[in-house]
DNA sequence: TCATTATGTGAGTACATAATCACATAGTCA
DNA sequence: TGACTATGTGATTATGTACTCACATAATGA
């Protein structure tokens, strides 16, 4: 049975994960491992409304997966922790995964 | 510009994030990272009706988190890609991490 | 001070998700 | 066959989330 320390645990993991789970989001942070960027380059990048962006970031920030300070009239974002990067391998490994079942199915017929 | 290959690929990697942000979904691939299991002990262990879970392992199936097998009268779930976990380990960090934000916010009172 | 620019926020709407209950399905064994 | 067990699914309700618009705030420089 599950206990207390570990549901926690789960909890704040599963707020992490959903910090990044949303196709915009992901776009950030693949567009922040290259170093860090104002919030009007960001939205122009993912080619969505500022007042969004500025939504999706601040739920990033919340959940300690990116950082921000000002810097004039700008507010400069970055990764807080770069290993959210690696999950970016692990979710290629699954469609890889995904493509070869696919594949196995096909050659079946 | 966000190009239109990068937009489907980062839609399908919400998709993986999106199959294990949720306090629940983080217990079971938790508890499946010994070794496959059953519905009914999955349910045990994180304490949640069966239908319920039923649902959320169908949809980490959905997003090639999990595989499944039917033996007899039980469906045994398993992990498919195990590298799913390496996602925890990034979350320890991003948690210990915010600890650190949190002594040094203390210790400059 | 005033206009301008970058960012954040309140309110409303539309949509997605989770949980529950009752019921359906499928396999097992007497 | 009929009772039993494990699992999945439809319908409903409650809750959470994303997006948009209008507006608020804050920094800059003429």
């Amino acid at each position: 049975m599950l206990t207390k320390k570990k549901q926690l645990l789960f909890q704040k993991q599963a707020e992490i994960a959903k910090a990044i789970a949303h196709p915009l989001r992901i776009a950030i942070v693949d567009f922040l491992k290259d170093g860090e960027q104002c919030v009007c380059d960001i939205a122009e990048y993912v080619g969505s409304e500022r007042s969004n962006v500025s939504r999706h970031l601040a739920v990033m920030v919340k959940a300690g997966v990116l950082e921000c300070r000002k810097e004039g009239l700008k507010v400069i974002y970055k990764l807080k922790t770069p290993c959210i990067l690696d999950f970016f391998s692990c979710t290629a490994e699954c469609l890889k995964q995904q493509l070869k079942d696919t594949e196995k199915l096909l050659s079946a017929l």
